[in-house]
DNA sequence: CGACGGGACGC
DNA sequence: CGACGGGACGC
């Protein structure tokens, strides 16, 4: 739907040279390689590489085929490239297996571009975008600083995000510049432009600081568990009572006690609490430094304006066990952090 | 005094 | 609908 692909490489050169053998090195690989190189996207993930050269040498005959893998599990990338000898080949693949079926997908045949540093990295991800902005909108928004591969407009219930994918890293940085934090002619807020993530994907993604809050778990995180009055923790000083209103007395604001949230990111339950007059100079390891000690600590977030940087004095930090959520806050909040007396509560449902 | 994220989500 | 940047002159 969403699948802008121009590209200003066509090369139609109905020259001469059909032939094989052209060794003028000048960039790696034969000068005929912008004619006779394609990539292929959209690929069935479980198709494998003898089945993608098959499939291509089938049209005529190959210098080269890779479909690309994840480099540490193997897996198919979906995409991948085929070099033909004869540049008329290469046509020859564009027009008879563009838009080929496989299974439930369509595959996409193009002339590669020239390989270069320089178009990788190109992928933009925009926040902030109104609900069902037409793609059109955004490419014309976009279109402005380069030249648009592909793009893609993602929404739920709240809004949208989009990928801008570029033909150069530069238009993609221009743009970001041009862009971010910006109020676009239409749009009532402004918008984050940001790079993407390089793997958006499924599987596993982000555990950046989960493995060493797993040193400092010696419990095993298990399910979310209601404690009964009888489970708790010890070996934390603060542990005085083996019982815990649900309340206790730790934030009169708040009116009810925490939930347990699920945290899809992680795949795992947990509580999270509100730590409220966080100086600027405060960092999150700070905080992982401050909680980790009352028990498994998931998740320590800083909150920060997306388009300034700079920090909104809250954050938030997710453990993993009840009790130890509730040590936590007793023995935090009212603790001097930067000279700052900290809040620290069971976070509350203010804005969801 | 001041006060509750993140939209990486969908079809 | 969907992951667009491999590999690479020497085994």
């Amino acid at each position: 739907m969403n699948d802008t692909s121009s590209d200003g490489l066509n090369g139609h050169g109905a020259e001469n040279k059909g032939d094989n053998y052209d060794n003028s090195s000048s960039n790696g690989g034969g000068d005929d390689d912008i004619h006779t190189n394609l990539i292929v996207n959209y690929l069935p993930q479980s198709m494998k590489q003898d089945e993608f050269v098959q499939i291509f040498s089938s049209v005529g005959d190959l210098k080269s085929a890779h479909l690309v893998m994840n480099k540490n599990t193997g897996e198919s990338l979906a995409y991948g490239f085929v070099n033909y000898k004869r540049r008329e080949d290469a046509e020859q693949a564009i027009s008879t297996l563009n838009g080929l079926k496989l299974g439930p997908k369509v595959i996409k045949v193009s002339h590669a571009r020239p390989s270069s540093e320089e178009i990788k990295g190109a992928n933009l991800y925009i926040a902030g975008l109104p609900k069902n902005m037409p793609l059109q909108q955004l490419e014309s928004l976009f279109g402005k600083y380069g030249t648009i591969i592909n793009s893609k407009i993602i929404n739920d219930s709240i809004g949208g995000v989009g990928f801008i994918r570029y033909d150069k890293r530069v238009q993609a940085e221009t743009a970001m510049k041009e862009l971010n934090g910006n109020v676009p002619p239409g749009l009532e807020k402004p918008i984050v432009v940001k790079f993407a993530n390089p793997t958006t994907s499924q599987s596993q993604q982000q555990q950046p600081q989960n493995n060493y809050i797993l040193a400092a778990n010696r419990f095993s995180p298990g399910p979310m568990r209601y404690p009964g009055p009888g489970s708790m923790r010890t070996g934390t000083a603060n542990n005085r009572s083996n019982r815990f209103s649900p309340m206790g007395s730790v934030n009169p604001n708040m009116s009810a006690p925490a939930p347990p949230f699920y945290n899809s990111f992680e795949g795992s339950s947990g509580w999270c609490l509100y730590v409220y007059n966080l100086s600027p100079e405060v960092e999150e390891q700070h905080l992982w430094q401050l909680f980790g000690p009352f028990g498994a600590v998931q998740k320590v977030n800083i909150i920060k304006d997306p388009v300034t940087g700079n920090t909104k004095g809250y954050g938030f930090v997710t453990m993993s066990n009840r009790d130890e959520a509730e040590i936590a806050i007793h023995s935090l909040n009212g603790y001097a952090l930067d000279n700052r007396v900290l809040q620290v509560s069971f976070k509350t449902n203010k804005k969801r």
